[in-house]
RNA sequence: GGACAGGUGGGUGAGUGGUUAAUACCAACAGACUGUAAAUCUGUCGCCCCUUGGGGCUACGGAGGUUCGAAUCCUCCCCUGUCCA
């Protein structure tokens, strides 16, 4: 096959992207690849902990998917071996390890979830325990020998946490290493991971050096803000958008993000060119067009890349019915309920035994705050009288909705 | 092995015997305003019971103990850090 000339590659593949290390290195290798008419081996590692998938893991799959589309070769790496270290990246605390079933059970989901966006027939899927656990006691030893404990302090992470008076354990400096060894292992040319993956994809480009082969080159792509636009999107901080997530929900955390933000997302999440989201940004700013609908616009695009676009269009609909027109949703849980014989009912109750709250306490301080509507009229008492053989439409707070049949 | 410092509610972090589920900030939730935006303002923010208003239970690393009363004092244990070896 052929390969369309370097210049031309590298303005696909730095769109979005935080940063090439070496700055030129990549166009360096495009050329002598294109020139040997070779694929490049481009390599991404993935934690096996966190299966379920949401947008900003999408951010590096599309700049991996960037790689396929010029004709090269993609690594999937699931770090099953490096997983059970546990990876000192973020939290700074030691992870638990993994079973086999586990991150067998991971690996799986991986692959279901990644084939939305990846090119089956240009990625292999591989495991770092096919290399990592052959090696000895004495390849391990000979492994840390390639590294200084200065250097590995420079990490900030590690950095901070020895400032800090915090704990770092010895095996948590395997991590970088192994991680390392992963692309001497693959010989890769390009490794990709987030901004804060720096440091490990650079122990990679100085392991390589030690084994003999030409340095890795490293491209890093920021981390996706998450819907409240500060804290990277993860799901421990509940500020995350799951690819596996019915539209309906995609599109209503979408349209919840801020302008400014919708602009990060429209470079990272979607194939729109800078020139194009430069162009729109400026017609928002003139007036000419309303943000709203550009979110929606957004949002329907996005949730298309994993869900049939009727889906993303139907989960739009929705949302316009629901939101902007104070309707009610098209499908309402049901509920059956045994009417009271006095005719009176705890709503805290009711509310915390369908799940609308999440105790009863909660139910009733949500009721005094005026949150809670019963058949369209807010409810102010904790009791309801009502009678058997009626329906109750619940509404609570925005999102909250359920019907309840008395019996 | 020794000396010292520290472990508080989802997070950071006050509080050293006695108003109080425990200061403050963040997050979260709700209301107002809106474009379900964002920002801002206001309120809530352990669980359970009784219809307002109350009542009970659980909680400050773990287990004991002192006391009328402890997150706060004592003992032992677990965990973390600093220094010495």
């Amino acid at each position: 096959m052929s390969f369309l000339p370097a210049t031309e590659q590298l303005t696909y593949l730095a769109k979005g992207a935080a940063e090439i290390i070496p700055e030129n290195g990549l166009l360096e290798r495009l050329e002598a690849a294109r020139h040997a008419n070779r694929p490049l081996r481009v390599k991404a590692g993935f934690d096996p902990t966190a299966p379920d998938l949401h947008l900003g893991h999408t951010v590096l799959l599309r700049k991996l998917k960037h790689f396929q589309d010029l004709g090269h070769q993609v690594y999937f790496l699931i770090g099953d071996f490096t997983g059970r270290i546990g990876d000192p990246t973020g939290r700074s605390v030691t992870r638990p390890a993994l079973t086999e079933e586990e991150v067998a059970r991971n690996a799986e989901t991986y692959r279901q979830q990644v084939f939305k966006i990846l090119d089956p027939a240009r990625t292999k899927v591989v495991f770092n325990s096919e290399w990592l656990g052959k090696l000895n006691a004495a390849d391990m030893v000979r492994l840390c020998a390639k590294y200084t404990v200065a250097r590995m302090l420079e990490r900030d992470d590690f950095h901070k946490r020895f400032a800090g008076q915090q704990p770092i354990s010895i095996h948590e400096f395997l991590y970088p290493l192994a991680q390392g060894y992963d692309s001497v292992a693959l010989e890769a040319d390009v490794e990709l991971g987030g901004t804060d993956q720096k440091f490990n994809l650079l122990v990679g480009r100085e392991l390589q050096r030690e084994y003999g082969q030409a340095s890795q080159i490293v491209l890093t792509m920021p981390l996706l803000e998450g819907l409240d636009g500060v804290q990277k999107m993860s799901k421990s901080l509940g500020n995350y958008v799951g690819i596996a997530e019915p539209a309906n929900v995609m599109f209503g955390k979408l349209m919840s993000i801020s302008d400014t933000l919708m602009w990060r997302y429209m470079l990272l999440l979607t194939d729109r060119s800078e020139a194009e989201i430069g162009r729109l940004q400026s017609e928002v700013a003139s007036g000419a067009r309303h943000p709203m609908m550009l979110k929606k616009e957004l949002a329907e695009e996005i949730i298309a890349g994993f869900h049939p676009p009727a889906e993303a269009h139907a989960a739009r609909e929705e949302f316009e019915r629901v939101f902007q027109q104070d309707a009610l949703p098209a499908e309402l849980e049901e509920f059956s309920y045994e009417a009271p014989l006095n005719g009176s009912l705890r709503m805290d109750k009711v509310l915390a035994e369908l799940q609308l709250a999440a105790s009863v306490s909660e139910a009733a301080r949500l009721i005094k705050s005026g949150a809670v509507s019963v058949n369209g009229e807010r409810l102010a008492q904790n009791t309801l009288t009502v009678t058997a053989n009626s329906e109750l439409l619940l509404k609570v707070g925005k999102r909250r909705f359920a019907k309840l049949r008395l019996r």
